[in-house]
DNA sequence: CGTTTGGTTGAAATGTGTCAAACTTTGTGG
DNA sequence: CCACAAAGTTTGACACATTTCAACCAAACG
């Protein structure tokens, strides 16, 4: 519905995430400021794409959570990767053209739509560009494997401790985490959905979790008391992020 | 440790499978076929390269079975991909300097080492093969997505009907089976670790199956009687292999 | 042949699921 | 600002899928 507007270079999440791999050039991040992008608001609770859909553009996360999820037959459903600003949930699109997963927001989103064609463009003209995109997705399958590894050889409560683990070091590297605690609105059933656990274990082992003192959640409000402790119980080693600039241990 | 070797064009397992996804020009073939490669040969139960390794180069595979896999710190394995012959494993290691896999061989193989210079060099010269490339490392991650839904949501029986399923979805679709049949030399361990379960329950569960006329395992054949009836106990839609020629209906 | 590796079996332990009800918080309209 | 509905969380009892442990068996191998 919203018309096409600036971002400042600073805020644009894309501009951001792309300059913590590598130095843009000034031509670049003027490609990316100039990339003809759909601005959108979505409410919460919506799925922007569809399971069997054929997108012709690909969107941006700008604000908000979003999730991509799979369901079986029978209806259950399993998310495999919550997205949060700077991703770019669907762009395998560009080259798979039909979606085998679904995305839907979490909390109210804001996020930019982009034409194949226009990023086809961008990745034509500026190749390191294309290799930054390309790299996304490889990062992207580095975490669907460690969550292969959590989901199929972790107990609930450690697999909870390294959900946990990544969504606070994924949000540190867009600036989405204040001292040792960062917003998360998802409810115990969305993080069962994650897991691979029922709702109903969810909460006992968040009680579990409390009660050791690894986390701490008001509202929406993930507060993490005592980092090495929950990294200790994630068994959580940030190497398959991929991050190039880790931050100092706390 | 052996020399670089010709291989026919018709019989080199990466033209094969990019053949499958696009034609490719006599340049683009011709270029694949003066692709600098090591040609080695190694045995069953080696790995190639480890977590955390820092390889300069990737490697194809030409022959033999070989697994991707991951270690929780109390040293349970979560094998997070099969992979076949045309598949490059690490070709991730293009982009991602460190390693945050292990993989290791199941059989003999014959594995095509290559430079991350050549294939650099190729992807810069031919902007489909880098496509193609990336394309595949998209299939790939939508894989592991499918392997999150599959360890998180599924039951032992259905989950290990649904890996029978891939498995031989994508043998055919490098040549690999015969009939209903393909070569599947891997232990009972090795499948509890793909699936996430015990190798005790991998065997109860065999047991089952085999029972209810799903499948039939003769030393190292698997040989599928009823199509139909592992899909649908596998809960099996071939849609996030993304293959571009489906094979008719048996 | 003995040794190794992988497969099979049974019994007991356990993590997690299911169901159903109660409780709490949040949001909304009067 | 209250009242109510809706959504999310918490609790307990019980069921069950899967694990663990330990032993035994069968096939492959040098």
């Amino acid at each position: 519905m919203a018309a096409p507007q600036t971002i400042h270079p600073d805020h644009h999440p894309l501009i951001r995430k792309l300059e913590s791999i590598f130095r843009l050039t000034d031509e670049e991040r003027q490609a990316l400021l100039n990339l003809p992008m759909q601005v959108n608001v979505i409410k919460e609770d919506q799925d922007i794409v569809r399971e069997g859909d054929r997108p012709s553009r690909s969107f941006a996360i700008l604000n908000g959570l979003t999730c991509t999820y799979k369901m079986t037959g029978d209806g259950r459903r399993q998310i495999v990767k919550f997205c949060i600003p700077g991703d770019i949930p669907d762009i395998q699109s560009l080259h798979l053209k039909v979606l085998d997963i679904s995305i839907a927001t979490l909390t109210q989103c804001s996020v930019g739509f982009i034409t194949h064609e226009a990023l086809w463009d961008l990745c034509m003209r500026y190749p390191r560009l294309a290799a930054a995109f390309w790299r996304e997705t490889l990062v992207e399958g580095a975490i669907f494997r460690e969550w292969v590894l959590n989901v199929g050889r972790r107990e609930a409560y450690n697999r909870m401790a390294h959900l946990m683990c990544e969504m606070l070091v994924r949000m540190r590297a867009v600036a989405l985490v204040e001292g040792h605690a960062c917003n998360l609105p998802i409810t115990q059933i969305e993080i069962a959905d994650a897991l691979g656990i029922s709702p109903v274990h969810v909460n006992r082992v968040l009680q579990q979790m409390r009660g050791d003192g690894l986390i701490e959640l008001k509202g929406d409000w993930l507060n993490i008391p005592d980092w090495e402790k929950l990294k200790e119980a994630g068994d959580f080693d940030p190497l398959y992020l991929h991050l190039v600039q880790e931050w100092p241990a706390a």
